[in-house]
DNA sequence: GTAAAAAATTGACCTACATCAATAAATAAG
DNA sequence: CTTATTTATTGATGTAGGTCAATTTTTTAC
């Protein structure tokens, strides 16, 4: 529990009591590698805050093709924000990595943490607003960056996520074939020839 | 400012007084057409909602190209976020595509609103987290999809913005070279040849 | 209403990245 | 330890979209 409280000190201003209100609203759950915590479909009825382990957020294709909008670490939240707060059918799947450990609430029971604590309410939108800023960066990545840029700016980004995947969960991420990847790597290694 | 207002009632429940008490923390802005309301390297001082007009927000790589992050119609909100929150020079520029008119506050401002009336973190969060799927779905687009598919989920997604924007703008947004969108139009209007 | 500027279209050619197919290397499982 | 499975690499070839340059159309400004 001391990695979740100390990341709620580190943002907002609580008393003690807040603190344990906050954090007993949540469950500590464990999840397998290469289980599904969410598929697309379901409703998501959870927001999690990984304690311990790496997770993939992604999208499928009708086809089958695989993007993965963000790899989630300790600190990391994991939902589907829409499918949570709208019960509608989730788009997202959320897939382990790792063997792993997140806390867990439910949406009723967030509600009800906004009500008897209104400092949460600006811990949600201080988290939103961090995460937006973080997507618009990736959106003008995508749009304008190659894919040699893309690379060397996730592992710059990322630097503790980046030894804990696999080039196929890499390649997905910056929107590649595992192939062309291969071949950037080596081409960074090697830039003659 | 009735516009205002009935966007604020429809997403969070307040008292007439308070609805009050908000609107006037802000201030009516004029902004004329191709005039810069923000330039990347400033301090964003003002998050503004649009009354009347557009804006393009984007971001321009050292060698020069544009890549659009959003179009701002009415009812839209224009700030570089982190550069308004963290007090730290923009990234981005947001400019008026035609003459506007904007309700604008402060920082300070916003935090007196946020003591005095405490649902406005609630309005704010649920914003932020809106934008965030919109961002989302846009990262997705930019990795998986085609031009042409970006191009007919931009004119199916946002279809009161497409008329008012010009094939440069949409190129920009959409992440292709206006010659290359140029193509697309006519392929999509004559699919044989 | 006309000149000037901006936006849109078209053609010829080029490049970043994809696809398919075959190995090779590394992990995992019995 | 050995086999099966997953992950990474390499080659040959194809294609979506870019670049540069020229022309036409539309919009803006006086």
């Amino acid at each position: 529990m001391e990695i979740f409280k100390s990341y709620i000190k580190k943002r907002i201003s609580v008393t003690e009591e807040q603190l344990e209100q906050i954090t007993s609203s949540y469950t500590l759950t464990q999840v397998k590698k290469k289980s599904f915590i969410l598929r697309a479909g379901e409703i998501c009825n959870f927001e999690g805050f990984v304690k311990k382990g790496c997770f993939k957020i992604f999208y499928l294709t009708p086809n089958g093709e695989e993007h993965i909008l963000y790899f989630a670490i300790e600190e990391w939240w994991i939902s589907d924000i829409a499918s949570f707060n709208e019960q509608e059918p989730a788009q997202l799947y959320i897939q382990a990595l790792e063997d792993s450990e997140v806390f867990i609430i439910s949406r009723e029971q967030k509600e009800q943490l906004f009500l008897n604590c209104t400092q949460v309410e600006r811990l949600f939108r201080i988290m939103a607003q961090r995460a937006q800023v973080a997507s618009q960066h990736r959106i003008i990545a995508a749009l304008g960056f190659t894919a040699q840029e893309r690379y060397l700016d996730f592992i710059n980004r990322y630097p503790k996520i980046y030894p804990r995947i696999s080039s196929l969960q890499l390649a997905s991420y910056i929107g590649v074939t595992q192939e062309f990847l291969s071949r950037l790597k080596r081409q960074i290694l090697k830039p003659n020839k």
